[in-house]
DNA sequence: GGCGTTCTGTACGCCGCCGTACAGAACTAT
DNA sequence: ATAGTTCTGTACGGCGGCGTACAGAACGCC
């Protein structure tokens, strides 16, 4: 199963997010996630320095993916109102969407969580924000706006975990962009 | 401190329903809360069968609690434009609202949990739609506004926990609101 | 093939929490 | 007061996770 005979750093890392990923910063635990690899304590503590080393590189990997996931094409749409739709829509089709950034906004206490995802919400914030004063709202009001809809977004990963989600998501989108002056698209 | 010389069943649910708030269903462990109370084990395993059985009398006294405080007044309004306005502004001005909601939700893995939270979430998505749907919204957009309502609020307590949160709590919520059809009170 | 460096397995001590044992304190009733 | 019941403190064994020690396997280089 292993990818490489030895392991490496990154190795380590994509295991710890994964657990991440499943259980929150709780499974970022050395010896569970050695047995997700096959490998034993002494092989992660020679290549980090504690458990906490292990769960900041799972915690980097995290905010180099989604920043460059953002970034991805998405700031190419001139029009701010498709921007919105795309990233809206997109973000509501992946699978899993927002259910990293809930758990480690919830578990923020650890001072290493809170860092970055205290990064990475305030710029996805910012890129939602842009849009709706790009969109002609004053900026009062476009901030309102990005904050109502990305705790929609957190919130509605949140709602997932009781298994309460739309029967229709894309109609649901829909739905919920319309009273904020973003109609469906005309297809 | 005790309020009480002896200890009840009561006292330790509450003790551990803080404990909850605070660090979520992991920080429910019998040692901690018992420092809580400076009482010890012993005192504990004489009122409660384990670990399980305090866990679920924590999330017994939020339920029987939240429910109460729905029912409480908010069905005596009439207009359900103005219900949805007392509402919102109500749980966004109480101190922690929602934290414990959001806590539970994402720490939904555990059975007992998920139960509860599930029920209660269930319950509060309800009476939100009702409002929407006499507002004369067909009953499937009822449901999406509700979803997205109770999902802002959620989402909203998962950014204050890296403090992100609108400088004026009324005026957010009143632009929050203004799309769907509730606009903010006259005086 | 031999040798040093790089990595890994096994074994250990430590701590925090769970649950149990048992002795004794505190309260009740007579 | 005394006996019985109700509750609490101290002490213990067990488990899972952290971090360390050390022996040895695997690899690079000659």
């Amino acid at each position: 199963m292993p990818r490489t005979a030895r392991l490496t750093r990154d190795d380590w890392a994509a295991a710890a997010l994964d657990a991440l990923a499943e259980g929150g910063p709780n499974a970022v635990a050395v010896e569970p996630v050695a047995a997700r690899l096959n490998a034993s304590k002494s092989s992660f503590y020679w290549l980090f320095e504690n458990r906490q080393a292990l769960l900041e590189a799972a915690l980097e990997r995290w905010e180099r993916r989604q920043t460059a996931a953002v970034v991805a094409g998405l700031a190419e749409i001139p029009d701010p109102a498709e921007r919105l739709r795309r990233l809206v829509h997109g973000a509501f089709a992946a699978t899993g969407a927002g259910d990293l950034a809930l758990r480690l906004l919830t578990a923020s206490d650890e001072p290493a969580v809170r860092a970055v995802v205290s990064r990475v919400t305030r710029r996805r914030l910012d890129v939602i924000e842009a849009a709706f004063a790009e969109l002609g709202h004053p900026s009062d009001l476009a901030r309102h706006y990005a904050m109502v809809s990305y705790s929609a977004f957190l919130g509605a990963a949140a709602l997932r975990r009781v298994d309460i989600s739309p029967e229709d998501t894309h109609a649901y989108v829909d739905a919920a962009l319309a009273p904020f002056g973003i109609p469906p698209r005309a297809p």
